[in-house]
DNA sequence: TCTTATTTCGTGTACGTACACGAAATTTTC
DNA sequence: GAAAATTTCGTGTACGTACACGAAATAAGA
């Protein structure tokens, strides 16, 4: 334990120099002689000087805004969680001179994503977080920031060939590789389903690709012989998804494994409480409500999610980090851990997932 | 958006008050006329207060001291995890007037225990972080410190007998629950073994116990007719558990279930790997280096584990916002995730462990 | 009424950093 | 060699809060 903090009066003191000088230094600033930078420079790292954050958050009078360009959410889906990220992190950015915005495109439409963009230019913040679907709208816009000294963060995705500051998120290949490990990795059956809930003309170009990539690539590797079904529902059409799976199961009453990659499992947990199938083996993804209870009810056997709020806080973080004292992450690409939740673990998750 | 933030400034003004006197109410300090605390108090309410924290610890002198006292603990073993968890909050602790110190005491002796009490009540803390191991001398420590106004916060296990401001860790029982619906959920084996690795004339009344009820718990339940062997290892003495692992599974060549409850699922993983034993199913706990690598080589299935540095983190957060500002932490008893790691998601969660 | 306690309050300084302003020192120009 | 331009640096104030000190106002005692 050091005796005292060191500031910046005590290397003014030992390099014999002015406060003000050490300051300039410290901000590489123009107009200092080079014997004196050097002096100081000496004396800091003699005297092992950090700086105290809470005094230069306080005397720095920047004001930073910071702008979420997110795909907007209906009740009850997957951005919805990302928004409660948000939501957080703007609880938490009070009393920092900083700001969070967010800017909501419908993720189905390229032209509105191009929109919410111009309106992003027009009115630019000093950061920006993106959360990608189309890449080479996104690639675009990343040139854009860099030319304006932008930084541009991605969260929940990335497009490696943009110019990004730092991605904080999970792999996408691996978590449908996990998926498959975890759903036929005891006792592998002869064949499954896999329900595709999807728009219908929509892009099919999204992350949820490399999931479902993982998961076949872990099929190949392991279980050449394993048939899967394909089998489409509707995100909002509850009579034609019954009708499918009714006529499904009808056909092939042997299958009890059943996997969704995006985050709408809960609607097949809803027909199998329905229609009372027992024994079956249901994996999906992410921590909605509506799939929390369906674990708890045991219905969906494992839910495989990813710690959004931990990853737009690091997001945030990485930026004001950059904009206050100009450092870069370490790691540009951070891979965040998938947690599985099953009957027995899951409660002791929701908190987390909600406020922390 | 509101435009800008509401200093003591601002509501001294709106009250017709000094600064002065404002400060006052906020701490709830003496000398200040009730007409005057009543203005302030609505001024605060009207302009929607809220402390700059960065203020607050710039100009707060108080330096506080929190303590650690745990079990002391060689390479290799759980309590190290708790320890790096320590140093992390150390290093964030810096900066703040705030500064972690640790008293250790070896967990098999009681004399070594109340002796490191002792030092602890020679040179007294503000604060104080306890993970638990004798029941009895930690309710009169409990009763020492809210004597002396001193609070306590428990980490890795709790007294609940005790008076404490706090507790972060996970639900030991429900560990070993979740611990044997995962082990053995699917395909219900006949008999297991349970590999128990203990000291010799040791404490039995330890966390672990509760671990092991809820395993054992779960079988009764849901698989009555399990044979559960308990076979008992030394923690240094790798000769010896080989010759009870050979004989013992010279026996009983079927089984192929193996579970331990403390974290030296490391050494039954160094048996299988060093003896070649093909298609075991093995569970363990706790995040240490070389159950890692085990995890990793396919020799160990699941690892039960929990999030050492976040308990740790919210523990120093809890108290060091009671001696800041009085805040009394809103749950009292807080429960963390086991996380659930496998070969396939176990890569995504070292960085997390060692650092975040 | 005047003095003495006691309550109530305002002012001033400090925390460590950021930055503007202008003074001193140095270099350049004629 | 003096004046002007430029570089280099020190001083002062601000950020919002904490707290000590002492002044003003009120109450109590004679």
């Amino acid at each position: 334990m050091q005796t005292k903090k060191v500031t910046v009066k005590d290397i003014a003191r030992l390099s014999g120099l002015s406060i003000g000088t050490v300051d300039r230094v410290m901000h590489n600033r123009s107009g200092v002689a080079e014997e004196s930078r050097r002096k100081v420079m000496e004396a800091m790292e003699s005297l092992g000087y950090t700086l105290n954050t809470n005094a230069s958050l306080l005397a720095n009078k920047k004001h930073y805004r910071i702008c979420c360009l997110l795909p907007s959410f209906e009740s009850g889906d997957y951005w919805e969680l990302v928004y409660n990220a948000v939501a957080s992190a703007q609880r938490d950015a009070e009393g920092y001179n900083l700001s969070i915005e967010t800017l909501t495109y419908n993720q189905f439409s390229r032209e509105e994503f191009i929109e919410a963009v111009e309106r992003l230019k027009a009115n630019l913040p000093q950061a920006v977080i993106v959360a990608p679907i189309y890449r080479n709208d996104t690639i675009e816009l990343g040139h854009y920031l860099k030319e304006k000294g932008v930084p541009m963060v991605f969260i929940d995705s990335k497009v490696s060939e943009a110019d990004y500051l730092a991605y904080y998120g999970i792999p996408m290949w691996e978590s449908g590789y996990l998926a498959a490990s975890l759903l036929l990795g005891d006792e592998p059956p002869q064949s499954i389903v896999n329900f595709r809930i999807e728009r219908g003309g929509g892009i099919t170009d999204n992350p949820t690709l490399a999931r479902r990539h993982g998961f076949t690539d872990y099929v190949s590797e392991n279980l050449p012989e394993l048939r899967i079904y394909n089998e489409f529902l509707r995100p909002h059409d509850k009579e034609h998804n019954f009708a499918v799976m009714d006529k499904f199961f009808a056909a092939h009453p042997d299958i009890r494994h059943i996997v969704t990659f995006n985050s709408r499992v809960h609607l097949i947990a809803d027909y199998i409480t329905t229609r009372g199938l027992k024994g079956m083996s249901v994996l999906g993804f992410d921590i909605l409500g509506q799939n929390i209870k369906a674990v708890q009810e045991g219905v969906v056997k494992y839910l495989i999610v990813q710690r959004t709020q931990v990853q737009l806080r690091r997001g945030v973080n990485a930026l004001a980090e950059w904009l206050a004292f100009g450092t870069i992450p370490p790691l540009k690409d951070n891979y965040m851990p998938m947690d599985i939740l099953v009957k027995e673990n899951i409660n002791f998750y929701s908190e987390l997932y909600k406020d922390n």
